[in-house]
DNA sequence: ACCTGAACACCGTTCAAGT
DNA sequence: ACCTGAACACCGTTCAAGT
């Protein structure tokens, strides 16, 4: 299998997940590849910088299919890009402080146009409160997830709450954007 | 005038905050400090662990005045947590990821004691809610200004819309969170 | 076009040594 | 107690060279 773009930023993933940001090297993710770590240079010209923008792009630019109302179509978004950003603690840190460019960026003015379409007026202020609210509820709900915790019975528990509390409060956002 | 943690941290921040974080290292803190790197670890004896752990506690251990009703604790609480992330971009990136230890533990235990004293039933989860909500705020609106921006009004504007979306957020979330 | 090897400047950290 | 100097293993990146 060639080296390319989609296997390099893989495996950064799967590094970065596994073992935390700090230790995805260059070399480190060489190795995982079977190859030199110059050779990923050949693929991402601009080096870790291209390579950090790009693991913080595949875990933010979200699409979903419009719903039958603006709520359905913005419900969607919101729990996709939770996921997303659920199953990549290793790059949250990154997802949530890179400014949104290239991929994100036009995920980011799809939504827009999609609530605008179904109706929404103000729909720009809409997504940005949106995703304030998955990016907020992510942060807290993985730093509680590093916490020492003995208990498997909690963890569970734990994790149903988050569930809970994330569909709670996505209801009482979207009630709010509705005036 | 000798090295302390303070002084360390406090050039660690400013570093951070005008270079970026990647740009922090001992060799450059210590010249910053007028210091060989090494006399860090004096002071930080688990080196760029300890430093990177103590930024966190710095931007994120809030301590508030009780105000006549947990409504403006939590107003009160919520406005000061902004503005000490949104003065720090450099380490908010740390602030939103590593978990609570030390005087951020505490202050969050703190918070959650006088919420439950003022007469809110389920503080607990109210401060996970208004924490989520300041991060989300935080990082939406620091991503924001990361962009390539040539216009200064769109500047000024862009910051006090920032400033409004923030106050009406937070209103419409401690009304949620009165049921 | 795609990958390697050697090289360079820089990094975090240890440890013995200085005061 | 507090700081330095030298040393070590590791890092990102360049560049000429191989195929």
């Amino acid at each position: 299998m060639p080296l390319s773009r989609e296997r390099i930023i893989e495996a950064a993933l799967h590094i970065a997940d596994t073992q935390g940001l700090r230790r995805l090297t260059m070399r480190r993710l060489g190795d995982a590849l079977q190859v030199e770590a110059m050779a990923i240079y050949h693929h991402l010209p601009r080096g870790k910088e291209a390579l950090m923008d790009a693991l913080a792009e595949h875990v933010t630019a979200v699409h979903v299919e419009p719903g039958s109302t603006w709520q359905e179509t913005a419900k969607a978004w919101c729990r996709a890009s939770r996921e997303l950003l659920r199953d990549h603690p290793g790059v949250l840190a990154l997802a949530l402080t890179k400014p949104p460019k290239g991929a994100t960026a036009v995920a980011i003015r799809e939504q827009t146009e999609q609530l605008t379409d179904a109706g929404l007026p103000g729909a720009a202020e809409a997504v940005r409160a949106l995703r304030a609210f998955v990016f907020g509820s992510v942060a807290v709900e993985v730093q509680q997830s590093g916490w020492a915790d003995p208990e498997v019975d909690e963890w569970v528990r734990r994790d149903e709450r988050a569930d809970v509390d994330f569909e709670r409060g996505l209801e009482a956002l979207l009630k709010g954007l509705e005036t």
